[in-house]
RNA sequence: GGCGAAGUGGCCGAGUGGUUAGGCAGAGGUCUGCAAAACCUUGUACAGCGGUUCGAAUCCGCUCUUCGCCUCCA
């Protein structure tokens, strides 16, 4: 069975072989750090956690970067615009390093909630502006470059292929829709700065040989990507709305500098929508997950989120997580009813199920088939439990140990014991055990003696206190 | 204007030239003191119009609609 990777360069999936048997060199465009993370990072990282995840259980050793944007870069690709990090840190009076520090932080609070498996390495642009530089040099040297006024461009004529990935390759009809009246000192208008002179009033600048300045946006990915991973590298993933320009203005500096192919396999996952409409910063419609994490397990949006193919949009409502908080539920109650379940003499064959799995992950990372196929299991389980026979000792092993596989560490959203993973109770949940085994033997004895008005009682205002009582064949359980 | 993606049952969301995706919600049932859970049964959906085919929701064409990119962006 082999891995199929849908590459966005040549639209189609392709069986994905590494570049150097057994390892894989992956590279994912990180966030600008100037605000809280939103749904749409998420989706963005934990698709590619899942993704290193499965080459990870697949028997590659993975190299996996993902870059911190902490220059600041225009919002405008003229001379106009302002520089977002530093707007913030005018905004929370502070500089631009803070708040660069600061909302790094809050992306790894968010990132581990989620359950998303740091990097290997996590490089920041600042720390690698010799290494960008450098890579400026090159390209002026192989005329693939020119300076002007301190400012570096890179010439898209000189480079024939620019625009292969997004298909964007006749630069004059592309014109036609751009706002008119840009007076650039650049030799085309399609041109992309390399490097970029700074005004008095920018605070992130280095010295450089055409200026103090700082570098363009494309520049940091290239140049950390072949530094930590070399100059031919196997996967590099990040959101559709950066093919272009920013991962064709990479490919060609890239690939003009080295003369070699850049990337082997383009993966580009889609955006999170609201009301149909993109979820983005600048758009004031994102939803920043530490809100949502207030109401809403961290676990329940990475379910959600893989429920949907990651080259699908998803759209965010309330009723939709809703659904996700029931169904992830669900998976939940059976793999504890089945760790929790007396052994009994049924037998269940899961192979099958595996085998679909694997089917389904194998196909491009098919996660919502993945976990329809895990849903199956459960419903599977669930009837054998509800036999007289229940399951062998054996056969919990099995499924459990797939489950263990498939729900935890490929997907992420199974741990070893059923629960969810944002309940930080840990020392204060044994004397919560004893003191609902208390009231638990309360209401069975309650129970007993067909006083229900009492045993009701226990239960309704249990459940007022966010306490759930179940009755179940093997007992009485709770959560 | 250019480049690209998509329109699936009440909602979310896969997939595919002929066989049940799955989840949530709804209906009926089994179980239970009741409830919840679980399980069983239940929906015959693929924007519209043409075409190819023995057969298309799945391929082709056209139309309509939506979305993304062409400025920072996961």
């Amino acid at each position: 069975m082999s891995l199929f990777i849908y590459n966005s360069l040549s639209r189609t999936k392709e069986k994905f072989e590494p570049l150097h048997p057994d390892i894989v060199s992956m590279y994912v465009c990180g966030p600008t750090v100037y605000g809280h993370s939103h749904l749409g990072h998420a989706k963005s990282y934990v698709s590619f956690d899942v993704v290193v995840r499965w080459l990870r259980l697949s028997g590659y050793r993975v190299k996996y970067i993902q870059n911190i944007t902490d220059v600041g870069h225009l919002t405008d690709d003229a001379d106009e615009g302002e520089d977002k990090i530093m707007k913030q840190a005018q905004l929370e009076k502070t500089d631009p390093m803070e708040i660069a520090q600061y909302y790094t932080r809050s992306f790894y609070e968010d990132m581990d909630q989620l359950g998303v498996l740091r990097p290997n390495i996590a490089p920041a642009a600042t720390a690698h502006i010799p290494e960008q530089i450098a890579l400026v040099e090159k390209l002026i040297k192989c005329g693939y470059a020119y300076e002007v006024n301190g400012n570096v461009y890179f010439s898209v004529k000189s480079f024939g292929r620019y625009g292969k990935l997004s298909g964007r390759t006749d630069q004059e009809a592309m014109q036609s829709g751009i706002r008119v009246g840009v007076r650039s000192e650049k030799r085309e208008p399609a041109d992309f700065a390399l490097w970029k002179k700074a005004d008095q009033r920018h605070l992130m600048k280095w010295n450089s040989p055409w200026s103090v300045g700082y570098p363009g946006w494309h520049l940091e990915c290239s140049a950390m990507s072949m530094k930590y991973l070399g100059e031919t590298i196997d996967i590099h993933g990040g959101g559709m709305e950066n093919k272009f320009p920013h991962h064709d203005c990479e490919i060609a500096q890239s690939e003009a500098a080295t003369g070699k192919p850049y990337v082997r396999f383009w993966m580009h996952n889609n955006m999170v929508t609201i009301n149909g409409i993109k979820m983005g910063k600048s758009l004031k419609n994102s939803v920043n997950l530490k809100d949502i994490f207030r109401t809403t397990d961290p676990m329940v949006i990475r379910f959600f989120i893989l429920q949907s193919h990651y080259r699908s949009q998803l759209d965010y409502s309330e009723t939709a997580i809703k659904a996700s908080t029931t169904g992830l539920a669900k998976l939940h109650d059976t793999q504890r009813r089945l760790r929790e379940q007396k052994p009994g003499t049924g037998e269940f064959d899961c192979s099958s199920f595996i085998l679909r799995f694997t089917e389904a992950m194998d196909d491009d990372f098919n996660t919502p088939v993945a976990i329809a196929v895990l849903f199956e299991l459960s419903k599977a389980i669930n009837a054998a439990l509800d036999c007289n026979d229940g399951l062998s000792d054996t056969t919990r092993k099995v499924i459990e140990a797939f489950l263990d596989r498939a729900g935890r560490e490929a997907l992420g959203i199974l741990n070893q014991d059923g629960q969810s993973s944002n309940r930080e109770l840990e020392g204060s949940e044994n004397k919560l055990a004893r003191v609902m085994n208390i009231l638990l033997d309360l209401r069975i004895e309650a129970r007993k003696s067909k006083d229900f008005a009492l045993s009701d009682k226990i239960r309704d205002q249990l459940l007022e206190a966010g306490i759930e009582i179940k009755d179940t064949k093997d007992g009485v359980i709770w959560s």
